[in-house]
RNA sequence: GGGGGUGUAGCUCAAUUGGUUCAGAGCGCUGCCCUGUCACGGCAGAGGUUGCGGGUUCGAGCCCCGUCACUCCCGCCA
């Protein structure tokens, strides 16, 4: 028997054919004297009728079928009677009486349920287990099918913008800046290791004075750090990068990926260009280089007012050059004391000494700071808060980089809190994409004592900027950009340095890497710079990132095929698992572990 | 490394303050009945070391300690 339709495919333009379909039995009803299955496969489900007046045999044969098993049936498509045609189901209108029905392979009955409509989805940790079940869901099926066309999408428009598609390699170098690496130990090399590439970025570059000109590759990457719900340790990202552009190509050239995978991927238009965000003004509004813009409760700045103040807290803050900001959380008046706890011990844990507060209720001022405040400060509160009966202000007095931190994951946290009590609407299907532009080049981590790259030690400074290396080097802006697209990151990129001296002098003199130290670890990219590198620039996009968004999820797990758990297992292999001491030989590798196996 | 949540039947969950619903419901599963169902229906039935180990108590699914797994967050992710 040879397939003729998929189970999602037939329609009453078929009715009278003959039809071979092959599936899994999605369900079973078995009316007595007829037997219903309802056939499954990736495109849909069709109804098959097993009638003992039509064919006895296949009839009684169908008395054994069960949850999915795998079958074949052979029958011709007819209507379905008057009254019993099923919308709900594409296939509806029709269904496939049979003639022969051959069973391929039964099942065990599964671990858990299959449908979506009946009783609620079995725990991840389950499905992870039997993901090869899990994935038979018609709703992961979309997923996979979804990514599928995001990446046909990408594909075809890098194609059609004449880019080359190049392969890296995934037995990389170790480079111990940045993410931890996962490493590989050579066996024809003894003692030595390879690290899986955290990103292509070297090599991108690399293409880039081989004058391949316009790179891209869906590249799988590897970080050794803890996961999230958005974060894997083998992830993908579209990769790119191109030879001789601005920053302004390559705003045009994303804008026109993401407005075409849009397209392909969801049917919508999404409006281009996008807006465009000064690191600095994300900050100052909302306390984030990742704005979610589809909703207010923007920090406001009151520096200068309580600059004089009465209240020691903010005055001391602004003299030793800090700021005051506030946010109004519309309608929060009504938060407990406990939510005020809450708040402020998450507060403290970003760096507050404590979280003030002013409950506008019963039209007063309850709060335990209010008596500090003259009337031109209450006035300017007002009148910038746009304070009205039932607000909640919280304030931030701090270092300006403490304040926007504090105030920029309050305000997250009272949007979730606003949209649980029906106070605040924050649509899903609204894309409010945005580049945000002019990071500083470099950030002074107090930790280490150190300047650090905010992006990577590849980016290139500002030109005008670029003076300042020396004198300040945090005033110096980057030309990174990265890509928001409601308050997640989808992607960041730069335009690159190609002068050997610059790269140098970053490396050595800002970012105070030993020179023998950065010899070893860049030395052939300082060379390859000296042959003729053309300017060059790129960015890359998390592409599980950007399928769940398109999926309406907010867990890359239900856009990978075989994700990991939370601790980096994958539960349906069991890996990482223990190796052969015979393996750890050839090696030459010995473990200090307890419980060695 | 730190903090929060979860763990009870194959699955999803319930079980008032520790005590007459000390193990229950729906779905699934098994058997029987049923010729137009599509969340088919009806009848009957099987199925449990309440994650694991300890402790407190006259008595623990519930309280305490430890541990394991999953999950969310912080740190981390140039």
């Amino acid at each position: 028997m040879k397939r003729t339709q998929h189970c999602g495919e037939l329609r009453a333009a078929h009715v009278g054919q003959k039809a071979i379909l092959m599936g899994w039995v999605h369900a079973r009803r078995d009316l007595g004297g007829i037997v219903f299955i309802e056939l499954r496969d990736r495109e849909g489900n069709t109804q098959v009728v097993f009638d003992p007046q039509h064919n006895k045999p296949s009839w009684e044969l169908a008395q054994s079928l069960r949850s999915e098993f795998v079958v074949a049936v052979e029958g011709f498509v007819r209507k379905r009677p008057e009254g019993t045609q099923n919308l709900k189901l594409p296939t509806g209108e029709v269904e496939l009486l049979v003639d022969h029905l051959e069973i391929l392979n039964p099942s065990e009955t599964p671990p858990f349920q299959l449908d979506e409509t009946g009783s609620a989805q079995a725990n991840e940790e389950l499905r992870l287990q039997y993901r090869y079940l899990d994935l038979r869901r018609p709703s992961m099926t979309k997923n996979l099918k979804l990514r599928h066309r995001v990446a046909k999408a990408a594909r075809d428009y890098f194609d059609t913008n004449g880019f080359l598609e190049v392969e890296t390699p995934i037995l990389f170098k170790s480079t111990p800046e940045g993410a931890r690496e996962y490493l590989v130990p050579s066996r024809v090399n003894p003692g030595k290791f390879y690290a899986l590439p955290q990103s292509p970025q070297q090599f991108k570059q690399m293409l880039m004075v081989a004058g391949v000109d316009r790179y891209f590759q869906i590249a799988k990457c590897f970080r050794d750090e803890d996961l999230r719900a958005d974060r894997q340790p083998e992830f993908t990202q579209i990769d790119v990068e191109l030879s001789f552009i601005t920053r302004e190509d390559m705003y045009a050239l994303m804008e026109g990926l993401l407005a075409t995978v849009w397209l392909a991927a969801r049917g919508e238009k999404i409006p281009t260009p996008f807006p465009r965000m000064q690191f600095l003004e994300a900050m100052e509004r909302f306390g984030s280089d990742k704005p979610d813009t589809r909703f207010g409760l923007e920090l406001v700045d009151f520096t200068k007012e309580f600059a004089q103040s009465k209240f020691k807290v903010f005055r001391g803050a602004v003299d030793s050059g800090g700021v005051v900001k506030a946010i109004n959380a519309k309608g929060l008046a009504s938060v407990t004391q406990g939510q005020i706890e809450t708040l402020t011990e998450t507060a403290k844990s970003f760096g507050a000494k404590g979280l003030a507060f002013i409950k506008v209720e019963g039209g007063e001022w309850k709060s335990p700071i209010v008596k500090f405040f003259n009337d031109e400060e209450k006035k300017a509160l007002t009148e910038k808060l746009k304070i009205e009966e039932g607000d909640l202000i919280l304030f931030g007095a701090d270092k300006r980089e403490t304040v926007w931190e504090v105030l920029g994951r309050l305000r997250l946290i009272i949007a979730e809190i606003l949209k649980k009590e029906g106070k605040l609407k924050v649509p899903e299907d609204q894309w409010n994409f945005l580049w945000v532009i002019d990071f500083p080049l470099i950030t002074y981590n107090p930790e280490s004592k150190r300047h650090v790259a905010t992006h990577h030690p590849f980016t290139s400074p500002v030109v005008e900027d670029v003076p300042l290396l020396d004198r300040e080097p945090t005033k110096v802006r980057g030309q990174h950009y990265d890509i928001v697209l409601n308050g997640v990151e989808l992607g960041g990129g730069s335009i690159r340095i190609h002068q050997p001296e610059l790269q140098k002098k970053i490396f050595e003199q800002v970012l105070q890497i030993p020179p023998e130290v950065a010899q070893s670890r860049f030395g052939y990219m300082l060379q390859a710079f000296r042959y003729g590198a053309p300017p060059h620039g790129g960015i890359a996009l998390g592409f599980d990132r950007l399928c769940a968004i398109l999926c309406g999820t907010p867990n890359i797990r239900d856009v990978i095929a075989f994700p990991k758990t939370a601790k980096a297992v994958d539960l349906m292999t069991n890996s990482p698992s223990e190796v052969e001491p015979k393996q750890l030989r050839d090696l030459h590798i010995k473990l200090d572990v307890e419980d060695a196996g």
